[in-house]
DNA sequence: ATCGGGTTAGGCAATTCTACCCATGCGGTG
DNA sequence: CACCGCATGGGTAGAATTGCCTAACCCGAT
């Protein structure tokens, strides 16, 4: 091992980022090289660091996003491993984020212990992955049709359905979004059909539902 | 000043827990003496050490809520002051819980500084919130009818009535919760008409928004 | 015992949504 | 070019929702 694990902490809480910063500094062999309230901040300093890992919270409202923030890190420097730290045990983001080449997926909910343990297994080019996420994996591996299916399906909108889809699940009436998108209920109509579709959705609940596990409200 | 100020931190996360504990260790005279990750837990630990203050998370799916535990805590021990720290930056749970008798509501956005600041201050008995929450609650000192009014309504709302509102702002239709209630659509409807009245409310979105932004949904 | 709130339910008319069908124009691809 | 996905819109018929009014029953409080 040459050297100390070199770290950066990517989060939008001052107080989550500083105490992850203190619980890691607190141990012999890691060091946190710096911190990053969003994702462009993140990716910065990743390019002036160029630490060993990226600890990175996926939910940081100003600005880029950790999932963008993912792809950009892991496109641009692919030997540094991004470990992310979340509240959201939600299989779509960890899905997501395993394939923008994410190398942890552990919550805020973890032990000490555990942040620990996953920083020191990416470190080493290891994935570690806590006992939910790993169980969504496997699900996932058993089920791929399912998997591949619905999780997938919402990219397969396009923006304009997109855009529809979340004011349906917002409880917006058609004529509502008609009077929004400037155009005419008959298209709003016609979106509608082909998302229900695609989504293989037929009541308006499935789509809020849809919506609400998928975090696209707020 | 008789020693140092005793904390408990109660927070459903972890690792957000041992980083408050290690910043707030960190000072001399402060000093942790328990952690919770629920609020029943907190209320145990709370009556046990008997601290100066306790620093509580609103949202801990497991159990209790920071809310009823404020309560409960407050109720029993008027002398411990409660100190909320959250990711919710929502007037609705600022003025709950200042009903409640929290004395400090600080985001987990705040910096290090900031939750130490708050700390001292509610230890003094002071009232320590954060700018947005201080600009709430002008906002309210200025318009009390409309927060008065706006942020309680969902209380005045009957059991029932709550059931039918939840449903509606998953997207069921007055159909779908017909079946589900084993009620008359019209049954439905005639509640759908009075929670409307009593919310204020005339679309559905507007009840989807009012739900979300409370956390109603899940 | 009267009053009010909560839960239940119906009637009727107007509006909206759904479920089918269809068509046009535009841009990219085989 | 022919085809396909996308965004736009229309017609029609029937289902569902909304708005407004009424009313029964129960239960707890004044």
């Amino acid at each position: 091992m040459s050297g100390r694990i070199r770290v950066i902490v990517a989060d939008d809480h001052a107080i989550v980022r500083s105490g992850v910063k203190r619980l890691l500094n607190a141990e012999a062999n890691i060091e946190v090289v710096a911190e990053a309230s969003d994702g462009n901040e993140a990716i910065t300093k990743t390019l002036q660091e160029n630490p060993d890992i990226v600890i990175m919270d996926i939910s940081m409202p100003a600005g880029m996003s950790g999932l963008e923030a993912t792809q950009t890190i892991k496109e641009a420097m692919p030997n540094v491993n991004v470990l992310i730290l979340t509240m959201h045990d939600e299989p779509e983001y960890l899905f997501r984020l395993l394939k923008l080449g994410a190398s942890g997926y552990i919550l805020k909910s973890a032990l000490d212990s555990e942040l620990i343990a996953a920083v020191y297994a990416v470190s080493e080019g290891q994935v570690y992955l806590y006992p939910t996420a790993a169980k969504h994996l496997v699900e996932g591996f058993l089920h791929p049709l399912a998997n591949g299916e619905e999780h997938e399906a919402y990219r397969q909108l396009s923006e304009r359905e997109k855009e529809i889809f979340i004011l349906i699940a917002k409880g917006f009436s058609n004529k509502e979004i008609a009077e929004q998108l400037f155009i005419s209920v008959k298209t709003v109509e016609t979106h509608k059909r082909n998302i229900m579709e695609k989504l293989s959705l037929t009541k308006r609940h499935e789509v809020v539902e849809f919506a609400l596990s998928r975090g696209l409200l707020q």
